[in-house]
DNA sequence: GCCCAGGGAATCG
DNA sequence: CGATTCCATGGG
């Protein structure tokens, strides 16, 4: 990656393998919104962005080389050589005609705590509707930062209860929330230590929180803490496992296997060729 | 009205 | 144990 700084824009040039659009829009992240034809905006932390693809330029408008270090550099996982997995993938059919469909997906480094709750909001949920729910929950409970809201954190929802989150609409899913809250601010499940755990004792960890199952601690793992060989099973990747896995993952995807779902989940999801099914 | 959605807890056999 | 049922809400 070269980032020069322009006028008072952060572009960066020769990332490999990142497509916005398809990173933004692939169901790992819910608060992204689409501004024009290549541009992009959203909050991470307290930073807000506008972000435009043009090519193999990535441009961030108005941004403090140190926010972008601070911030997005982690975010958008620039460190990880994406190109090379990628082509790993390639020697199984499937996931060629995925990764060519859908070139640039990566994973997005979340904050964990907002990665945890956001999921924990998905269950039994539709893409839409999640956004919905957690755009009221920063709006309602988050810092306002100019005319945006960043996640709320978990001093500003220490208090709350199943009531106040009425305003979610979030159905049976408040009380979980309320669940998570509690058992991170008693420390009873402790998020810095999980990210230096193995994986399973950090899954086990996740699942002490009511409505965190095997799912939503692996989406948590792969999305809030980076841990690129978690592999969430949601109703889209069972029917990818059935339908073309019988045998389970083929061996090129390890120690990659959450990056894998994503290009299955988001090419089985949409791709032409599977219309209607 | 029915079915489904990036599931999980509670309950049943 | 595994299998079934219920959970809130909204869109198709």
């Amino acid at each position: 990656m070269t980032c020069k700084i322009k006028n008072k824009d952060i572009v960066i040039s020769d990332v490999k393998c990142l497509d916005l659009e398809n990173t933004l829009f692939c169901g790992q992240a819910f608060r992204w919104k689409k501004t024009g034809e290549n541009t992009y905006h959203g909050v991470v932390l307290d930073s807000v962005a506008d972000i435009e693809q043009s090519g193999n330029e990535i441009i961030f408008k108005n941004m403090s080389i140190e926010c972008f270090e601070k911030v997005w550099k982690k975010y958008f996982d620039i460190e990880r050589d994406y190109e090379k997995i990628v082509k790993g993938f390639t020697s199984d059919s499937y996931l060629k005609k995925a990764t060519e469909e859908y070139y640039g997906i990566r994973i997005l480094h979340q904050q964990s705590f907002e990665a945890l709750i956001s999921f924990i909001i998905s269950q039994n949920n539709n893409i839409p509707r999640i956004m919905g729910i957690i755009e009221r929950l920063c709006e309602g409970f988050g810092t306002k930062i100019g005319e945006d809201y960043a996640f709320p954190t978990l001093t500003q929802l220490e208090n709350v209860t199943v009531e106040d989150l009425s305003v979610l609409r979030a159905g049976f899913r408040a009380k979980y929330i309320v669940d998570a809250v509690q058992k991170i601010k008693n420390k009873e499940v402790d998020l810095e230590k999980i990210s230096e755990m193995p994986i399973e004792d950090a899954r086990a960890e996740l699942m002490k929180i009511k409505g965190v199952g095997a799912k939503v601690a692996e989406c948590t793992l792969l999305y809030g803490f980076g841990r690129v060989e978690a592999f969430p099973v949601d109703v889209w990747v069972k029917r990818i496992m059935a339908e073309m896995y019988t045998d389970g993952l083929p061996e090129c995807t390890k120690n990659y296997e959450g990056i894998a779902q994503q290009y299955l989940f988001h090419w089985r999801r949409n791709s032409s060729e599977f219309k209607d099914k």
